[in-house]
DNA sequence: TTGTATGCGTTATCAG
DNA sequence: CTGATAACGCATACAA
C-alpha cells in the first residue's frame, strides 16, 4: 500500500536516460530530441510519476510556501483576507501554511519559529499587539514579510487601510446628518488599527469642535455592557462608531438593549461588512474594507519581492475604505 | 543577509563532536554524556542553529504537515472548523496547508494533486458535490484522509453531522407549534449534507402526514427570490427551514421582503449559529453544528491515524446537533 | 544533446 | 557512549 513512490532514476531507467535528462525535462529544458521527450514523457505516465517538492525544496533551498500568521481565523476580516490569499497563493503557484497566534506575542513567537523551521520563503504576519518589532525582525531571520493590516516596522513592506481617513469619513458622516455628541466604541483599543481609527475619529470631532467621548472594553461581552452603560449615563449621546466587526456586533445589541429599555433612537455607523448589517432594523452604515484587495495585494508584494531580481524598492499600499451608506447613519432608508 | 543557516555539522564542529551525535542531542537520545551535551547546547545557542525541518522531512519521509482541503474558506462554518483544526493542529504539533476547491471537481484535483507532491502526511477533505468517490481515492494516492461535513466513500474515516436527526429536530419544533405547512430551503441541494436535510425534514413531514414543499435555487440571490416567490404563492406558507447559514440568509431576507409588501408572519429555523441570528426580530432559532468538534475530531482522527502502530478501526464520529431555541420559530421570545 | 557525480541537511546504521 | 557513512530525491556543474 505504502509502496514507496517513483523517482526520477525510476523513470530515468524506464526511459533508457540518465536522471539529469528526466530532470531537465521536467523542468521544460529546451536541449532536447523530440525522440527522447516523448520516451521520457511516457515512462512518466506509465509509472505516474510526480515530482517531490520536498527534495526539490532541499535542493533549491526554497520551498514555494509561504507562511501566514492572523490574530485569529474565524474572524470575518481576516477569513476574507485568508480566503483570498489562499486563491491568490493557488493561483500563482505558491503554497500556503496557515497559522494563528490569538493576539498573543507568545503564540506568535512559537509560531513564527515554526515558520523558520519550516524554511517558508516569505510571511504575510498581523503582528500581535505589544510585538517588539525588533524582536520580530530578529524572529523573522531575514525572511522577506508583509505586514498585513498592522505596521511592523519602517521599511517593511504592508498593506493597510487609510484607517484614519476611514473613522474620520464615518465620524464626519455622522456630523453631516447633525449629531453632535458621537461616541466611538471598541474593545482592545491597544489594537494598532483601533489606536489609529480612533484617532480619525477624534481628529473629525475636534475638527468640529466637539469633545470625544470613548467607549471601551478589554473584550466583546464587556464592549456591549460598556456602550450600554454609556448611552443610560449619557440620554443626549444619540451616535456610535464602532471601530470592527466585533465592535459593531456589540453595539447593535448595546443599542437594542437600550431601545427595550425605553423610546431612544440611536444612530451607528459600523466598521465591516458584516452580513447582518442589513439584515438588522435600520440597516447599518458600515465602513467597508477592502478585504479582496488586502489579500491579493498581500501576496503580490511578497511574491514580487521573492522573485525579484534587483532589489525592489519598499512597497507599501495604503487601502482606502468605503462607506456604504444604509440606513442606520441616519439616512433615508433606501436598499 | 540571506547568509545560509548553520547545520548540524557546524554545531557539531563547534562543540567538538560528530554530527550524529548532536542529531541525537535534539532528538533527546538517551545515549550522551551530560559534559558533551552541555557543549553542544552551547554551542545551538551560540550559533542559533534550528533544525531544518525540509531536511527531516526528506530524510524521515514524513512531512508533519496536513493538507486541508476545504470548499471555501470564508464561509462561517468552514471558518470555524479551519481555526479549530489550525488550533488542535499546532497544539499537536503539526503544520497546516491549507487550500480550497470552492466546489470545483477540477479544483479539487489540482489541489490534491499539489498535496500528493508535497507529500504531506494525510489530508482533511470536504469533496467537492460529484466527486466521483473512486477518482478520489486514486488521487489520494493512499494518503490518509478524514473526511469533513461530507463522505468520500465507505471505509474512510469521517466527521459528519446527523444531518437528517437534526433536520428532523427542526422540523419536529414547528410542528409541535402547529404549523402544518412548512417549506424546507436551500440553495445547490446536491451537496451532500443537504440532500440529507432535505430527507430529515421529508421524513418528519411524512411522519405527520404532511406533504413538503421544498425551494430549490442554484445560488443564494436565487434562493430568496424563489423563497419570495413561494410565499406570496402559497399565503398559507407560514414556516421555513434553511438548511445552512447562507439559507438562514437568503430566507431572512425573503420572508423580510414579503413582510414589506403586507402584513404576514413567517416562522422559520435557521441553520448554524451565524452571529445575526440574536440581532434580528425576532431572534432566529437555529440548528446548531458543533464546528469545535468537527475540526477537533477531524485532527485527532487523523492524527491517530498517522501515528497508529497497528492498523486502528475504521473510525466515523457523527455528531449531534444542537437546537437553540429562540423566538423565530414561534417560542416566547427569551433572550 | 546527454550522462555522471555531487551536495542540499538530516538521521539511521553500524563500527569503534 | 560516540563518530563516520550512506541515503532520502532532486537539480546543477561539468564531462563526454
Amino acid at each position: 500500500m505504502r509502496s514507496s513512490r517513483p523517482t526520477v532514476l525510476d523513470v530515468a531507467r524506464l526511459a533508457g536516460v540518465g536522471a539529469s535528462t528526466v530532470s531537465r525535462c521536467l523542468r521544460g529544458g529546451p536541449h532536447l530530441r523530440p525522440e527522447v521527450q516523448e520516451r521520457i514523457l511516457r515512462a512518466i505516465a506509465e509509472l505516474g510519476y510526480e515530482p517531490n517538492e520536498v527534495a526539490r525544496s532541499l535542493r533549491g533551498g526554497r520551498t514555494n510556501t509561504i507562511g501566514v500568521v492572523f490574530p485569529h481565523i474565524a474572524n470575518t476580516f481576516f477569513s476574507l483576507c485568508i480566503q483570498q490569499i489562499e486563491q491568490e497563493a493557488t493561483r500563482r503557484g505558491w503554497t500556503v501554511m496557515l497559522l494563528s497566534h490569538q493576539e498573543s506575542v507568545a503564540q506568535q513567537s512559537k509560531q513564527l519559529a515554526v515558520l523558520r523551521r519550516s524554511r517558508v520563503d516569505g510571511v504575510i504576519l498581523t503582528p500581535a499587539p505589544g510585538s517588539d518589532p525588533e524582536q520580530v525582525r530578529k524572529e523573522l531571520h531575514g525572511m522577506p514579510v508583509v505586514a498585513l493590516d498592522r505596521p511592523l516596522w519602517t521599511g517593511v513592506d504592508h498593506v493597510m487601510l487609510r484607517n484614519r481617513e476611514a473613522a474620520e469619513m464615518a465620524t464626519q458622516h455622522l456630523l453631516g446628518h447633525g449629531y453632535g455628541e458621537i461616541a466611538c466604541a471598541t474593545a482592545s483599543p491597544e489594537i494598532y488599527s483601533f489606536v489609529e481609527r480612533i484617532a480619525g475619529y477624534r481628529a473629525a470631532m475636534a475638527r468640529a469642535g466637539l469633545g470625544d467621548e470613548l467607549i471601551l472594553a478589554e473584550d466583546y461581552t464587556r464592549l456591549r455592557a460598556a456602550a450600554g452603560e454609556a448611552l443610560r449615563r449619557r440620554p443626549t449621546l444619540r451616535a456610535i462608531i464602532s471601530l470592527s466587526n466585533m465592535a459593531t456586533f456589540a453595539v447593535v445589541q448595546a443599542i437594542r438593549d437600550v431601545k427595550h429599555e425605553g423610546e431612544r433612537e440611536v444612530a451607528m455607523i459600523g466598521f465591516d461588512d458584516v452580513d447582518f448589517a442589513t439584515l438588522v432594523e435600520p440597516a447599518i452604515t458600515v465602513v467597508r474594507q477592502p478585504t479582496e484587495a488586502f489579500g491579493h495585494e498581500a501576496v503580490a508584494l511578497l511574491v514580487q519581492r521573492l522573485t525579484e531580481e534587483a532589489a525592489t524598492p519598499l512597497q507599501q499600499r495604503l487601502l482606502a475604505a468605503e462607506l456604504v451608506v444604509r440606513a442606520s447613519c441616519g439616512c433615508a432608508y433606501r436598499d
